[in-house]
DNA sequence: CAACTATATTGCTAATTAGCAATATAGTGA
DNA sequence: TCACTATATTGCTAATTAGCAATATAGTTG
């Protein structure tokens, strides 16, 4: 059955297509998940992540430009928190959809009669 | 407040990137939203987005691969319809943040006090 | 002021890819 | 078989960008 139909102009798809831009790449989603928990500074971010100094306020900077996190100053460091929620909303969104069409692929092949080892 | 740990791999990451990467584009975009009201032959999408032949089946293979359409073939024609519908969920809530946040820039801004001009 | 630390920026290179043009493939009908 | 239509594939070019190295900037402390 036909959905009801929704406008997208061409602004709005390149828009949207930008805001997933800048999830697409896996060490900004890294950064993300490091402020999963909470602000961090620069340098923390780089311990955890286990990028260069360079790339790590690069990616900063553009997951700023998108609206995503935020600095705050403090002295010689610069906490980077979250400030969009939809970040996770999203990543849920994309395991579970993940996950789904996995789990439906191992469904089509024939099951494991045999262990090739045990533990 | 720090929030529960969830681990995340360098696979995974890997993953949910490349996922948001098939959604980077705008064309993409484009068809996935030709797609909305129901399944269309590959004609039908390129008259829809007006995007040479060649360029709509590489974005329908691309997208296929990525397991968010699924093929059809009947006769000379092949159908596509979409198969994931996360697509439209993710798309939504993405279009929700970019409003939150233009609203939010627009609130910084001084109130506009004279209309330059009238309809 | 100088020396130091934390972060940002710039220049470069290699890899990826969207779009285009041309060609190939598959299905239909005479 | 041939001619035709719908779709897929290939080769090419231009544009984008992640990562690296080097440098610049800003804030601190002496």
């Amino acid at each position: 059955m036909p959905r009801p139909k929704k406008q997208l102009s061409e602004a709005a798809l390149q828009m949207i297509a930008e805001r997933f831009k800048v999830l697409a790449e896996p060490m900004r989603l890294k950064i993300l998940h490091a402020l999963w928990e909470g602000e961090q500074t620069v340098g923390e971010i780089i311990a955890t992540t286990g990028a260069l100094q360079a790339n790590v306020s690069k990616h900063l900077g553009i997951l700023q430009q998108a609206g995503l996190v935020r600095r705050r100053k403090d002295g010689l460091n610069v906490y980077y928190r979250i400030c969009d929620e939809t970040v996770f909303e999203l990543c849920e969104v994309v395991c579970t959809s993940l996950h789904d069409r996995l789990a439906a692929q191992i469904g089509e092949l024939p099951p494991a009669v045999l262990q090739r080892k045990r533990a």
